[in-house]
RNA sequence: GGAUGGGUUCCCGAGCGGCCAAAGGGAGCAGACUGUAAAUCUGCCGUCACAGACUUCGGUGGUUCGAAUCCACCCCCAUCCA
């Protein structure tokens, strides 16, 4: 069931940590692998214009089926001519299935066999999500990859409950692949299992027979303390096609980046770095900085010297930002969130370059010793 | 000069005899945020030796067991009338 239309090559792997460099080809571009991919939730990375994104060095954007569908609709997207043509981004775009709404929403859903039943959150009505249907959804969507319906059991949950989801999200993908008819999309399948190494492993086995385009792991980093997931990361790992890309959903915090590319990962996203910028807090190689603080009053420095992203390169001070968020200014909005996903996009690249030169391990610690997972 | 309505903790603004250190906003300070119901949410926000005590509601006296709340006078402010 691989698609012919995308092809994954594994151009080295890290002697020193096992760490995966790739390179994914898809319909519309390249992405180097190793990578993060920002989200852009409601076909539009918040507080970001697509040009920026592309300045910064973005090879593929997130977007969300549940959304979408919700507003504006998949219908008029497709009329627009897609999702690259509706929101003006002619690069990779990947689209999550909804799944991880049945875990965040899980107040306002029901479970079932078929599928999941969805209270709008826009009018309250009623919406049925099943595998075929949200197939339906992706493919009017049109994006590159598109995610198959999954469900995201939440943390803690007992083995009985996380093997039962785990079940269900195995039998949901099978009507997905049936259902998936596009051919310039790729379909990923999503490894669930909670945090039970032997569902995990029992679950990447089941997918791997599947022979799917790439594989998303997902349930991970809802709620669980960081040793966990890396855990779940080891357990399953040596069950994964080696030809074939892994993606860590939702997981992209600066610490989690590295450790999941030093366990195998080849992508990741993460609302983390739009979400904190948006509320004033910057990333940095020495740490976080909540730019809000009134420590920052008179610091007429940029976010982080040495960064190439545009407001630390045209000297936007940390003062000047301090002001802009108190003012709940949408420029402080936009400065962070572009400093943020540079920050990010460059540890990745740094993280490629590092595997190229079998020396992950060395950058991992360099990075920790110099404060920028605090 | 007269009439009326007001003066409340940094600001706005409730309270109108005890349940008031005083609602609610704002500001300020801090925290959270990982496949985005998030430009959101949470906590603190009179002082201190802080499960308690002390000082506050324009000022000064008074009534009362008890007052930000009632009374008297005074000082300001707003509007209206001369």
């Amino acid at each position: 069931m691989r698609n012919p239309a995308f092809s994954f090559e594994l151009l080295h792997v890290c002697a020193q940590s096992g760490a995966r460099r790739g390179r994914l080809h898809t319909p519309h571009g390249i992405i180097e692998t190793p990578c993060y991919m920002p989200v852009g939730t409601q076909a539009t990375v918040k507080a970001v214009l697509p040009r920026d994104l592309k300045e910064i060095g973005t090879m593929i954007l997130l977007a969300n089926t549940y959304h979408l569908f919700e507003r504006p609709g998949h219908e008029l997207v497709r009329e627009a001519g897609g999702l690259h043509t509706f929101m003006r981004w002619d690069g990779p775009i990947l689209t999550d299935s909804g799944g991880f709404q049945v875990f965040s929403l899980a107040s306002s859903n029901k479970i079932k066999e078929d599928g999941v039943e969805f209270r709008s959150l826009l009018d309250g009505r009623k919406h049925f999500f099943t595998p075929e249907s949200v197939m339906e959804i992706e493919q009017a969507l049109g994006a590159d990859i598109a995610m198959a319906f999954d469900e995201c059991a939440p943390y803690p949950c007992d083995h009985s409950y996380a093997k039962a989801a785990m079940a269900r999200t195995h039998r949901w993908v099978r009507r997905c692949q049936t259902a998936h008819t596009r051919e310039d999309q790729a379909l990923f399948g999503i490894v669930q299992g909670g945090a039970y190494a032997d569902l995990r492993v029992e679950s990447a086995k089941f997918l791997t027979d599947l022979d799917m385009t790439g594989y998303g792991i997902g349930g991970l980093s809802v709620g669980e303390p960081k040793p966990i997931m890396y855990k779940m990361l080891e357990a399953l790992m040596p069950h994964m096609p080696g030809d074939r890309p892994r993606y860590l959903m939702g997981v992209g915090s600066p610490d989690c980046l590295v450790e999941g590319a030093i366990r195998g990962i080849d992508m990741f996203d993460c609302v983390l770095q739009t979400r904190i910028a948006r509320n004033g807090l910057a990333l940095t190689g020495a740490g976080k900085r909540m730019l809000r603080n009134a420590c920052f009053e008179h610091d007429h420095t940029v976010i982080e010297e040495g960064c190439d992203c545009y407001a630390c390169r045209n000297g936007f001070t940390r003062a000047y930002l301090r002001h802009l968020v108190k003012c709940k200014e949408i420029l402080a909005s936009q400065l962070i969130t572009l400093h943020n996903l540079r920050f990010s996009l460059r540890l990745m690249e740094n993280v490629r370059q590092a595997i190229e030169e079998d020396r992950l391990l060395d950058l991992r610690n360099e990075l920790a010793a110099r404060g920028a997972f605090d």
